[in-house]
DNA sequence: CGTGACTTGTTCAAGTTTCAAGGAGCTGCC
DNA sequence: GGCAGCTCCTTGAAACTTGAACAAGTCACG
């Protein structure tokens, strides 16, 4: 179950007014920021963010492919989630599955050159867009807090981490 | 493949390898706390995070009640979605919804006890969520730095601002 | 009053995500 | 070899989200 009777920790500590602003402006931002790349995508690109992201990931990739674990994993995505969602890249035509040869369980996810032109034509928007709503409105001492603050928080939420679940192993 | 001074793409400048890690880190540190959060409550309270959300914002408000159209908008969903929400949150027994007097085109979600029990019971759990997430790991110098930037962001997407969309008036 | 523009909240259909289950291949061990 | 237990990926159904369209109510203004 959840948290079971812990004697040890403060267990209930609530929050205080300030930690509750800042929480409420995280929630409050990155809800806002979410919907605003996505809508920007959907109209732009035609795909929903994450979709976008896994397009890059395999761009990323050497020889634009990627075992589908390995994409998951990338991506922070199930492999459920990921399986549905090549499914429908690959409808579009941006990617195409292959056999891995020396696993035949093994699917590689590997960008097509569709997928690559739709990258190359949308990147540009995507990152001012990026830019216009994250990066131009921070000073550079900010920046760097930010980058230290999220790697922080990535990091205690890591799936290798004790007691952490492990999304994309489900 | 990024940093490329180049002239013709001045025009959408890319982003630098230092913004780009920021971006990363931004991108993986919120899915892992937003999946973790939805999962702890999905576990532990039986909905997701926005619904839970939902029920926190009835709580708060005098009367334990809303408008459908304030409460949409303080939790910066859509009408729609909410529409959706609230009759799975109904069917919980955890909100009903009255006619408006003033305007009949009007409805009030309104927290029942049953709903306002399921947050007295679930809402230390979820504290605890948070605070060993974010809080626990961040020093007071960074939550504040986190709170100021986040507001920003926030600030910048505001729906009333010139050229921003509205999400929940479409 | 009455008419047009707008608001409120819902609904429908299409798309996405989750969860549980399952087929198939790999691996180690007897 | 054979078998248990694992990994890789997919599937199907249920839950959730989205965007467009809609009925009903309100409001301003002639």
């Amino acid at each position: 179950m959840n948290t079971a009777p812990d004697p040890a920790a403060a267990r209930h500590r609530w929050l205080t007014d300030e930690e509750q602003r800042i929480w409420r402006a995280y929630l409050h931002a990155t809800t806002l920021l979410e919907d605003h790349l996505d809508r920007q995508l959907q109209r732009d690109a035609g795909m929903p963010h994450i979709y976008y992201g896994l397009l890059v990931g395999l761009a990323e990739a050497p020889r634009r492919r990627l075992r589908m674990t390995e994409l998951a994993m990338k991506a922070k995505i199930t492999r459920s989630r990921l399986s549905h969602a090549i499914a429908r890249l690959e409808k579009n035509g941006w990617v195409h599955r292959e056999d891995c040869p020396s696993d035949k369980r093994g699917q590689f996810a590997v960008l097509t050159d569709a997928g690559h032109e739709v990258l190359r034509r949308t990147a540009p928007g995507h990152v001012t867009a990026v830019r216009q709503a994250l990066f131009d409105r921070l000073s550079p001492e900010q920046q760097k807090a930010l980058g230290e603050i999220m790697e922080i928080v990535a990091e205690g939420l890591q799936p290798n981490e004790a007691g952490a679940d492990l999304p994309w192993l489900r």
